[in-house]
DNA sequence: CCGAGACGTTTCTCATTACCAAACGGATAC
DNA sequence: GTATCCGTTTGGTAATGAGAAACGTCTCGG
């Protein structure tokens, strides 16, 4: 736990978020932002650029989609990705809204796959993004049906509040974890973005891996009883679903 | 152009690509497989997993979604892909094939976004991958309709044979890119894979970026000339919304 | 039940290597 | 035309990453 981290791994990392931030930079404005020698940060693009992991554009360093290459092909590789990547497509072709694949890593939720249905709604949500467990519907879900020890490592390491309405309460988020472990799944009604409901249901394929399976839509439709129900018996046929192509291979 | 590139930052992108390879894996693992010391490889995964590219997960140590989420920011903020993505979508409901979006990078062609529709082809490709830019229908769209110099550029690197059918000659290829200009599309039967057809048009935003828009589908459908006619003519309409969509902004 | 071996991890020393300073060549602006 | 910015290259030096050795733990086999 005490090992130092190494200085040029950190450092080529602060170099790629700064050609993030920047949408591209040269080593001038790399130096600058990392308060380090022109020449340093020029040795840093230089080495990115050989790797793969940047392009060089006439003296301006982009990152390359590289990124994007590694991040799908981890994505496809993960097996519940695999088992579900169908099931969402029909999830978003019959009800049009925005089913959503989530994993948990490293005591947060990622958004594994989505798929944007006729009529979904414009979230700033993408694969790959990373939420707090206590704050979607999805990472509630997830946490549901997680592990007790590593639940209470997750809530010890603090409830961060994100809206005005996010559960902080240790106590409060338990008895909510119960309850969807209790209806087998979970509804958010304006709970992280005003306007947006969503309804989850757990995956958990394997004792070590927890997911879940959900479906963002309109408060206005969620609200409405008979649809809410129906969402949730879609999701529940397609964790079936899901299940069986898990346990039973490709 | 003589600047060495910094060993460590080789290295610990080799040990990403050893994570990779292995799905994961410890210190005896990583420094077996890049011939280093047990204790050097334990101080790059440490790192790794430091700024969030790798998770410790008891011991062993995997790559994280980190790069899925830098990669989908990277995709979601190209403006073709911004411009395209509803397009692609609508495509991918109305004719139930695999669009795909795909951008020249370096001197490659790189898959930038792609939505299968409902009786779409199951081929290997997904968002990131690369391909040389003479071997697919979107490549050669993108490189029909690039600046002389870097064409001569790209051919000058030579034409790497990946199917028997694969066009190696550079003055075959460009005849062929002259009469992909000329039709305002291109069309391939079997080239890359067999069983597989594709149609694509240029999607040239600005001077810079070259793009192409495409859809694959199953051989026996694309012999088919109205049907591919009807392909030829959605993805015509679909340029020309995308190209009102990039100047006016969103 | 105990010992051997493998592994992840830590500490330490030394030589490698990454850092900075300085300078070059080209582009741009005044 | 000159001054200043930039990307790039070079070389000397000190910080830093590399490797050896050892600790604690776990697993396996005797």
């Amino acid at each position: 736990m005490t090992t130092p981290t190494m200085q040029s791994v950190e450092r080529v990392f602060e170099v790629v978020d700064v050609l993030w931030r920047e949408d591209g930079a040269g080593p001038a404005a790399v130096a600058e932002a990392l308060d380090i020698h022109r020449s340093t940060a020029h040795g840093y693009l230089r080495s990115l650029e050989a790797v793969g992991y940047a392009v060089n554009d006439g003296g301006t360093y982009e990152l390359s989609y590289r990124f994007l290459d590694m991040g799908t092909r981890l994505q496809y590789r993960n097996r519940v990705f695999q088992a579900a990547r169908e099931e969402i497509s029909r999830l978003s072709r019959e009800t049009g809204e925005l089913p959503t694949l989530a994993v948990e890593e490293a005591g947060g939720a990622v958004i594994l796959h989505q798929r944007p249905g006729e009529n979904a709604l414009e979230l700033g949500t993408y694969s790959g993004m990373r939420t707090p467990l206590h704050t979607t519907a999805s990472g509630k879900t997830i946490l549901a049906h997680m592990p007790a020890e590593r639940v209470d490592a997750v809530l010890d390491g603090g409830l961060e509040r994100v809206t005005d309405r996010t559960v902080t309460d240790p106590e409060r988020l338990r008895e909510r974890l119960a309850s969807i472990r209790e209806d087998g799944h979970a509804v958010d009604v304006d709970q992280q973005v005003v306007g947006m409901g969503t309804v989850a249901v757990p995956l958990h394929p394997d004792d070590d891996h927890v997911a879940s399976l959900a479906i963002a839509c309109p408060s206005e439709r969620i609200r409405n009883e008979s649809y809410q129900d129906e969402l949730v018996g879609a999701l529940k046929e397609s964790r079936n679903r899901i299940s069986i192509k898990y346990q039973y291979g490709r």
